[in-house]
DNA sequence: GCATTGTTGCACACCAGTGTGCAATGACGT
DNA sequence: ACGTCATTGCACACTGGTGTGCAACAATGC
């Protein structure tokens, strides 16, 4: 079925997301189906990942480009795009464990594309003068949508408290004034 | 011999730094000694591991307390923190892997000593309002540091220009406004 | 020469996870 | 009632890593 399907890949986030290093019985005990079944739908482990990846990487690229609009100023693009990514962002911080360990060329290679489009947003800020210049703008927007995981990873996750708080620094790191990124963020003082 | 067990501490840093995943083989070829001789040194895997990370620990504390005198303004003490854990993050930088994965309770227990002391700079930087409390000082600290680490792995991490990137990106997200932030990275210890 | 100590080179048992093959079972629509 | 299809429950082979036991060997110091 392709509800078994669906079922194992939304488990499988979850699963993988407490722990990266679990197996596929673990995946399918937690899916309510035998193991034997998971390796119907899919013929190996890196496959399950793969697709895995790829839907949370097609979504999070849905999100940004939404965000990012013609028009838009970097740092209130960005700000959109971690208030989106937000209600996502807990769901897919495997990701982040993901990029590293065996499958890590695999993952990094479909994340390209996303930290690309990141990588951009960045450089147009630094451009504009909205954003500094500390960093190189590749390595500066995976350190800060890194921190937004590590936001989201960290207990106090959910609700609009979390995105505040992960849009807020973020946008410090990114070199916005911090009476603009509470303004971008939201919120007041 | 104590200088072989050295040794493979040593070398045991750098494998697992490159994969967090390496085998005691690995490691062991690596330090070019055979598998056997680690074990005769190092019980079991945990082992070597522990040793390394209570190494690790020992040595960033000292550069904490060494950097955080009394009288230090929290923002300079982080400030020279970075600046002295610069040298040493590049090679410390497995540790962030190690947090997750099998022994991650044993690091995290190991590493509680040091997230504290953190935590506790961080606070008073926020009582004296030169950190921003967008977060609360135990998040915000993990964050700021994990930051740092971000930056050491990735690849421009060797020279003055990592670590001013570093302590310049760090101090913005603990809500340091940019022209003290770029001040305090060019002056150290 | 002798004893101690660290290292080596096997061999071995063990475990956990992966991936496959195949027959049996059950639900489904027609 | 029939065929189809997903799922199940085993059994199996394979891999890669861990940890141990033991005899042999080399260097060191007495």
């Amino acid at each position: 079925m392709n509800e078994t399907r669906d079922r194992i890949l939304d488990v499988a986030l979850d699963v993988l997301g407490e722990d990266p290093d679990a197996g596929m019985g673990d995946i399918a005990s937690a899916a309510g189906v035998v193991r034997r079944t998971v390796y119907g739908h899919f013929p190996s482990r890196l496959d399950l990942v793969r697709t895995l990846t790829q839907r949370a990487v097609s979504e999070m690229t849905a999100v940004l480009t939404q965000a990012d609009t013609a028009g838009t100023e970097a740092d209130a693009a960005w700000a959109g795009f971690v208030a989106r990514l937000w209600p996502v962002a807990h769901r897919y911080r495997v990701l982040l464990a993901l990029r590293r360990g065996e499958y890590g060329e695999t993952i990094h290679g479909l994340l390209g594309p996303l930290d690309a489009l990141l990588a951009g947003l960045v450089a147009r800020g630094q451009d504009g003068e909205v954003f500094a210049g500390h960093l190189p703008a590749s390595v500066l927007s995976q350190v800060a949508y890194g921190a937004v995981f590590a936001i989201a990873d960290s207990d106090l996750s959910n609700g609009a408290e979390g995105a505040r708080a992960a849009a807020i620094t973020s946008l410090l790191m990114l070199g916005v004034p911090e009476a603009r990124a509470v303004a971008l963020a939201g919120g007041w003082p």
